[in-house]
DNA sequence: CCATAAAATGGTAGCGCTGCCAAAAAAACT
DNA sequence: AGTTTTTTTGGCAGCGCTACCATTTTATGG
């Protein structure tokens, strides 16, 4: 009921026989393309109106060359960071009458591979990925594919196409020095599935050789082989301190993370930053909100997706951009 | 550089000549989908090997009658619901070769008509949105196009085809009769934007009507007429308590606003719930892991986008589904 | 071995639109 | 008024695929 199914909709040929002009002309108009007197675009908008017609964007697809379909491939939706990137690509997407659609990897190298596949089946203007780490396989079919790839949110390692974020290495390694010239010494890693999310595993290896190039090697570590959690954080670092109770201070592999081990402190009367220094990444907005300010690394993510989205519709030649991040001192640390 | 654009794909004819059999031989393969041997198959998908043959899938839906697009037009992305939505969906749909397109209207009701009728471009084979409250012209798109509806996230209204959700009429209600229960009387409410966040609205009103209908009017409100975020929820509490500070409970519009009045209540040594009660809705997992568990009302969210992706694949008769809810009590109230 | 059913295959007309080209109409000049 | 130029239009061939139907090939049965 409610919905009239199985009607066939209005097409354009009906319209123009309704106008009584040309299906070329009714296109020219709908499209505002080409030259039409103001009569002829009074009466075929107004059988547009009279008639409820709505173009068919899969047959104009077709017909025209490229499409104007954006492919996000991303790891998570629940991880905010990857929410922020497609709101900023989507004002920018919208604006231009692209279309965007989506896939979630899981941060699963081999389901990338298979979206993939399958997204390049709506010959999309773009793909849009995190990060440089694909299969052999995923990294041909793009290079075979006629269409534009930005590899977002990473800029360490050699781009298909385009690149758009900032470096995950300098970002681990800021985040050393950061603590190291707070003074702490005896410091430990609360992290998630580092084989999976690539960028975290850059973040954390930078951090640690910084470290250790100053001659304060990271004193021990609690590593989930699962998705990065508030829950993970708080559970990591209980585990931690069980084992390693002199540290003082501990790096998370993102913010949510480090609200878990926060939570975990106030829980225990752990007193921040003084008993126990804490750091994260990615400087979400409610890092600002805590009692104590989070300390962590601020990083451009609407702005990425912006920027990819801008690369796109303006055809941007390929280039690798970093957007840099911010070290947000905090409270915490 | 970097890509070869410009080229042009391989087609399905192409195959078609290089395995030496008709065209229609290759569709039915790769579809599999109809009869064909053995040694067909093997000729054809080596052809396609070889070729490196993506199908067009542009192409396909036009020649096909049904789409297997599916439009989410969702409020929001960076509020986890819609993205646990989106989530619960994703893998069913993937399942069944859908394929999931979305816009985000900013809670704007003519941002979502603008982007349905953009979307019905697509010839999708269901739109999804957020609730019933739509502009007039959105239901007379959604009518009269060839495609199921699927209203999430509410069920308090009347549905345009199909619906699943929770009552959020009858969330606010069980949330005014726990804090009653628990003996709370001088209770405040902090919300965001109820004009445009029409399911928080409901809750708010419901949760007013029980109040009251229990003689214990609502002593104070504080509404940003902005959208939510954990940021707001602190700074309204900060308001809420400087005009009205006999308070004894706060309901929150949903758990982020609940944890900025909790991370306000921590820096100001407000002691919870003795002094000051904290209740939210929507039962996020963060909840969980605070050092005193969120008392909130958990909604189904991931099952709500199963749930309705599952209605879609099966076609489904039109209905209304209610999933529900569950009151945690947690240790703030 | 031939009749009959079943399985496998190819040809082709669209799906609804856009892009190209030629034709018609209107405008701008001598 | 007769040209030339410019603007506006309509016709129609695809875009790459699927659906339908006709045909060929293979299996089945007496």
């Amino acid at each position: 009921m409610g919905t009239s199914r199985n009607q066939t909709a209005v097409t354009l040929a009906q319209v123009a026989e309704a106008a009584g002009v040309g299906e070329s002309t009714v296109s020219r108009v709908l499209r505002n393309h080409g030259s039409y007197s103001g009569k002829t675009r009074d009466r075929v908008m107004t059988a547009v109106e009279r008639l409820g017609y709505v173009p068919n964007r899969i047959a104009g697809t077709l017909a025209s060359t490229g499409s104007r379909l954006v492919a996000f491939v991303i790891p998570s939706l629940s991880n905010i960071v990857f929410a922020d990137v497609l709101r900023g690509a989507g004002a920018t997407l919208e604006e231009h009458q692209y279309q965007a659609v989506f896939a979630v990897t899981d941060y699963d190298p081999a389901r990338e591979e298979a979206l993939v596949a399958s997204m390049l089946a709506w010959r999309p203007a773009a793909v849009m990925l995190a990060g440089y780490e694909h299969t052999e396989r995923t990294i041909k079919m793009l290079r075979a594919a006629n269409c534009r790839v930005v590899e977002m949110l990473d800029v360490d390692g050699t781009a298909l196409d385009l690149a758009v974020g900032f470096s995950n290495r300098a970002a681990g390694r800021a985040s050393a020095e950061f603590l190291l010239k707070r003074g702490y010494r005896r410091i430990g890693y609360v992290g998630h599935d580092l084989d999976r999310d690539t960028r975290a595993g850059k973040r954390y290896s930078s951090f640690c050789e910084t470290l250790s190039a100053n001659g304060v090697p990271l004193a021990d570590r609690e590593i989930y082989r699962e998705a990065s959690s508030v829950e993970r954080g708080r559970l990591g670092l209980d585990l931690l301190l069980a084992r390693t109770p002199d540290l003082d201070a501990v790096y998370f592999s993102n913010d949510d993370m480090a609200l878990g081990g926060y939570f975990h402190c106030l829980a225990l009367g752990i007193v921040i930053p003084s008993q126990l220094a804490i750091f994260g990444y990615n400087g979400l907005d409610l890092g600002r909100v805590m009692p104590q300010a989070l300390s962590t690394i601020r990083t451009p993510r609407v702005a990425t997706g912006q920027l990819a989205a801008k690369l796109i519709v303006d055809n941007a030649p390929s280039q690798v951009i970093d957007l840099g991040f911010e070290l947000i001192e905090g409270a915490t640390a």
